[in-house]
DNA sequence: TTATGTGAACTAATTCACAGCG
DNA sequence: CGCTGTGAATTAGTTCACATAA
């Protein structure tokens, strides 16, 4: 099999989203076409992404909506919620914890873990905070492998560290740090800066539109 | 000039935040190889991408620091500060209005608006929150011409429209709604879905290490 | 005709290779 | 040497072109 460019992974939730649109509004099958036209992208585009997945489509008519959002779904991996738990619950943290779009995702967000005394105990859009102490024997529990890690730059390796041990096998890193874990763990940055850059210089005029 | 990759423009954040840390520290002069080490990307890569900024380095030394932050701020345009708006302070908007690190990226949230009567009026993380009915005046009085949009999908291209009547030139698109604007109206969508999705693909071992 | 599916052509981005300088 | 600067080679991703099917 073919691998799969990482350009089209990033593509697929956006698919996902717009069948689940379209389901909603009754729609059995669904084209290229119609996708391409929701998210502005070219047909072209979306029919060979479409076509990493193997599903089988019918000319003329399309793709059986169902069928697709299940293929594109468990490609992902989002066929099953995934558990995960978030360390570091400041303004951005909180807000993460309560963002319901998770769900579609396949992610479950169980609880937040912090040091402040002030929130431990507490529950925050309905998850319990708990201090990072007891990170360890809760992942274990709960058998999470998933980290969002939301501390600030400064903590954010220290809280690696433990998050690895505890047994967390993927990180979603929202801090700036560079991280340093295992070959083993998987981290993914999320670099909110890199679209405001893209963002700041299109607006200046230095660039054409597209992207 | 040659045109730059968008993945440079990307990169250059964080290379502003490798810069930052290391002018903390005292250090005046600065390698790719340095930043290349502090990302975890090539030196070849960091080489090439410092090279689109025109700068001249010296063989065996690097790049004077203060020069290098210099041009790749003002590459950015964050040289001097943009003022922003921010439309729909939910549990994602709250967090932006209070999210020191923009300060770093040249971008001031001035307010935050909202139709909740319960909110409009208050300051949250010190930034009053205003009615949406106030949008146009208050963009024409304060010549913002940012906004971020952190509505829910639903009222995303609404919102949107009466963004670009008030004037609003850029866009940082934070909902899953594929907006429609004008052609002279930028649009830089967020996607935390997308690194989510490489983050769980790449952890169903589907995929080797890498990006 | 309208769609899929796919090899081929093209474009973008990364990486290599090496000249030149301190 | 260690580092910059850059054209060339390579790899990755997108788009084209067209065969095929309902």
């Amino acid at each position: 099999m073919k691998p799969v460019p990482y350009p089209t992974i990033q593509r697929f939730p956006l698919y996902l989203e717009v069948i689940k649109q379209l389901q909603i509004a009754g729609i059995k099958t669904i084209s290229a076409t119609d996708i391409a036209q929701n998210l502005g992208f070219t047909n072209i585009q979306v029919r060979k992404d479409i076509g990493y997945t193997g599903i089988i489509g019918k000319p003329k008519i399309g793709y059986n909506i169902k069928e697709l959002e299940k293929v594109i779904t468990s490609f992902l991996g989002w066929q099953n919620t995934n558990d995960a738990i978030l360390i570091g619950v400041g303004a951005l943290g909180s807000a993460l914890l309560g963002y319901k779009g998770f769900e579609d995702y396949g992610l479950n967000i169980i609880s937040g873990f912090d040091v402040n005394k002030k929130i431990v105990g507490k529950k925050i859009h309905g998850k319990t905070i708990m201090h990072i102490d007891d990170l360890k024997s809760q992942v274990k529990r709960l058998k999470v492998s998933i980290g969002i890690l939301t501390v600030n730059q400064s903590s954010a390796q220290q809280v690696t560290d433990l998050m690895v041990k505890a047994g967390i096998r993927g990180i979603w890193n929202f801090s700036s740090e560079n991280l340093k874990v295992p070959n083993d763990i998987v981290v993914q940055r999320e670099n909110l800066s890199a679209s405001l850059a893209l963002l700041s210089v299109k607006l200046s005029h230095k660039f054409k539109t597209k992207q």
